[in-house]
DNA sequence: AACTATTTATAAGA
DNA sequence: TTCTTATAAATAGTT
């Protein structure tokens, strides 16, 4: 769409690929943002220029922010007792799990579909599954619950889902670099984290 | 463009808002892939309709495909050999690790900022890891590498690699009902796994 | 799924 | 870079 009819392959001449791929790139964000609007749809875009320059764009919150929130609000002493990787220091190593809590999570993913109310208990259920049993035993139910919910359109409680796997799953000392977040202004509002 | 101007404000008519989310989603998917030719850019772009169904568009490998690959050419027995939830019926539980990999690829993780070409690498690095050693080895490393994914607030990344790691900690039992993904037909040729 | 009138994106030039 | 403008491309509404 220009004067004359591109041929789509790279573009040799250095100063004129940057020119299109500054126009392009412009026009790709816009896009995707249009789409996002019009469609409700959730969209991530993320280009990078052949020099390592980073250019985003994501319909909503990421999962770096919810990640963040997590890590903000959980003491690295309560995340040790997740014992994957250091079961030994476990201060809850030998604690029975709650043989009433899990089959109740587990009967709920029975439903051939789980509505948000559903998920909010859902995640109240896991926290305290999270501190109260193994790995073992959280992790096929976490993975199921994955599963329903990824199939779900709730953006938030999928980040928040997957936000809490990844915090179970990671080593504490792999948790205290997270970095802070700088996010895209042209993204659109997310909704609070109750 | 179009017989009138369309207003960017959500579509309220459904049937309206599916073909429009079609022709567009199709466009943008187009104009992605014509912009990582033009520009020899590293682009990625993740549509989800509000009805959950998967489109995406990448230039290159994932680490996804690197754990799907794994998942693929791993069978059961091979799988709880990992450990994480049969550790003691493992035929590698005495199996040394690449004593030489290992280290390499976490020298890497100590770098400020990891950039595309480095993640393919480390994918690589990755996937031989995999077949070579056990999870408690590849999950600190996993997790370390997925906090420096994280940090470059890379929306594509952080979801392939939620998802491989989902993948790759996820009993078989529980991954048979993932949702689909559909790729983008046009999508660039990926780089050989080596 | 096609068609086509229009709008939109953008290639080349300044 | 930024603007201008002729032209190519995308697509909204229609069939």
């Amino acid at each position: 769409m220009g004067r004359k009819k591109l041929e789509i392959k790279r573009i040799e001449d250095k100063c004129n690929r940057q020119v299109t791929f500054s126009k392009r790139r412009t026009g790709l964000l816009k896009k995707a943002k249009q789409l996002s609007i019009l469609c409700d749809a959730q969209i991530g875009v993320i280009i990078r220029s052949n020099r390592g320059k980073l250019y985003e764009f994501s319909h909503a919150t990421s999962l770096n922010e919810v990640l963040q929130k997590y890590h903000d609000v959980t003491d690295i002493e309560d995340r040790e007792t997740i014992g994957i990787f250091e079961p030994k220091s476990s201060k809850y190593a030998g604690k029975q799990a709650d043989e009433n809590l899990l089959p109740r999570v587990q009967r709920q993913l029975d439903f051939d579909q789980l509505h948000v109310p559903d998920l909010v208990q859902l995640e109240k259920e896991l926290e305290s599954a999270l501190v109260q049993t193994k790995a073992a035993k959280i992790l096929p139910i976490l993975a199921k619950m994955m599963n329903r919910v990824l199939s779900l359109d709730n953006w938030r409680l999928q980040n928040k889902l997957v936000a809490g796997y990844v915090r179970f799953l990671m080593p504490p000392h792999c948790q205290s670099d997270l970095a802070t977040v700088h996010r895209h202004s042209d993204s659109l509002p997310c909704l609070p984290l109750s």
